[in-house]
RNA sequence: GUGGGCGUAGCUCAGUUGGUUAGAGCGCCGGAUUGUGGUUCCGGAGGUCGCCGGUUCGAGCCCGGUCGUCCACCCCA
């Protein structure tokens, strides 16, 4: 409820130091996980040009871009996704960079679309991507960030798991079991949906989509969704996509011998909504399916030379904060919010304030922090204020001290007090 | 964009079949306490009951609209 006419714009957030903790929790923890991977952090400006998404992200995306036309006639947008950013910054500077190129960011993204539970019009995003590497060591180095960047928090895999897919092996398999080049994009649809539609209706939709008699269908869905790598091995192993399967199998070895194997499954139901994905594509879900999907990513070896720079494969994912914070306040791991302080200043009289003063400045200089009352109130009150501030230590400057040098150090856990030399502090 | 639930103090909520001046707890401010916080006690501020309109002698309560929020669909940064 807002009785005020200038409330916040739906879907946005205010984050005042309360909610601002939890923001800046998420964040100092990426860019740790990040450092710890060797990427160096990037931005770029939020407001973009309207045809850097259009026809390169899909259709969903461009449908809910945050744009408008701006004062000089230009069609721009807040940025959606970070993906075509890069693409564009890279495409200036690639060809004197040595790859592979380690680079991330934490941009705030725009959509416009109706609000829910882990999805506004606004959100912070982990970005992280390897670029100019073609082999599955960049695909298995890249999950194994994402994974990292949630244990970081203190998540576990009895908490979340990524399921992974590739589009190369998908359509490998359907061509396989018999779908047709052209009914492709239309099994895909259904696939993607398989999680939230009823296995019958799915037939149904896919059957009429690829031409497949009812039969045909079932088996389609019943394989993709059992997918194993052996069943996989077994089935187009000997085919053309016989090497994305071999990829696949490396893909996953890679991240068993980073000890992350129990994070990892292989499932081809995961298609994932963006146009420029090309091979292997991933999504973190928590363990008991109660959230949105946490993060997402896969390879685009295209993107960069559609943008116009440089032809360099890359791989890549994003985290959004929101659903992130959901997870981490279910699983108790939000760190409770509390300011603190190092020093608060009572005076015992305003005419003892100067000598405050010249004891706050001094802390402070020597990096402590240090707060005091502003104007003149009584020591019971000036301890109450230290005690909501958080204050670790008191110091009480009072008269009969001060005339021996001296002030009282108060510890505010414990309750202890000791004298300590003026001369000490300043 | 479609459908539904919910909007009472900063927060969590109560409010009788429609009836006088709308309440509680927590929080906040002040006091008990002019050299000592957390506990306790006392007091205070804070509301156009989301907003607009309708029904009625009378609306926080009923009706319509609107805005906000949540849920589902759509879809997913």
């Amino acid at each position: 409820m807002s009785t005020s006419s200038f409330a916040r714009l739906p879907g946005f957030r205010d984050f005042p130091p309360e909610d601002l903790a939890l923001r800046s929790h998420i964040m100092e923890a990426w860019r740790r996980v990040s450092r710890r991977y060797g990427f160096l952090e990037y931005d770029g400006p939020p407001l973009e040009s309207l045809d850097l998404y259009v026809e390169k992200s899909g259709e969903e995306i461009v449908d809910q871009l945050y744009a408008f036309t701006d004062k000089g006639d230009r069609e721009v947008t807040l940025r959606p996704e970070m993906t075509p950013s890069l693409a564009r910054i890279l495409g200036d500077r690639s060809r004197s960079m040595s790859k592979p190129i380690r680079w991330f960011s934490m941009p705030q993204l725009f959509r416009y679309e109706r609000q829910q539970r882990g999805r506004l019009r606004e959100h912070f995003q982990w970005n992280v991507d390897l670029v100019g590497e073609e082999g599955v060591a960049a695909d298995a180095e890249v999950l194994a960030v994402a994974i990292d960047g949630l244990r970081e928090f203190g998540l576990g895999a009895s908490d979340f798991r990524a399921r992974v897919s590739d589009r190369r092996v998908l359509r490998g398999l359907l061509a396989t079991l018999g779908v047709a080049e052209d009914a492709q994009p239309a099994a895909f649809a259904v696939i993607d949906k398989l999680e939230r539609m009823p296995r019958d209706k799915a037939e149904e939709a896919l059957a009429t989509g690829t031409g497949l008699d009812a039969a045909a269908a079932g088996h389609v869905l019943e394989t993709v969704s059992s997918a194993t790598l052996a069943s996989l091995e077994d089935l187009v192993g000997s085919s053309e996509s016989g090497a994305d399967v071999q990829s696949l199998r490396d893909y996953v070895d890679a991240l068993g011998a980073m000890g992350l194997g129990d994070f990892v499954e292989i499932d081809l139901t995961i298609v994932r909504g963006l146009a420029y994905y090309t091979g292997i594509v991933f999504e973190l879900f928590d363990r008991k399916g109660e959230l949105r999907a946490i993060c997402g990513g896969g390879r685009y070896d295209r993107l960069l030379e559609l943008v116009g720079g440089e032809p360099l494969p890359a791989v890549g994912f994003g985290m959004g904060d929101v659903v992130l914070g959901e997870l981490l306040a279910e699983r108790k791991l939000v760190p409770e919010f509390a300011s603190t302080l190092d020093y608060f200043i009572v005076t015992v009289s305003w005419d003892l304030r100067s000598e405050a003063l010249r004891v706050a400045h001094a802390l402070r200089d020597k990096g402590h922090s240090v707060s005091y009352a502003l104007r003149e109130q009584g020591v019971g009150k000036q301890m109450k204020s230290a005690s909501r501030e958080g204050a670790r230590e008191v110091l009480i400057v009072g008269p009969d001290e001060l005339a021996r040098g001296c002030v009282v150090a108060r510890d505010m856990e414990v309750g202890t007090e000791r004298e300590i030399e003026l001369a000490d502090l300043t």
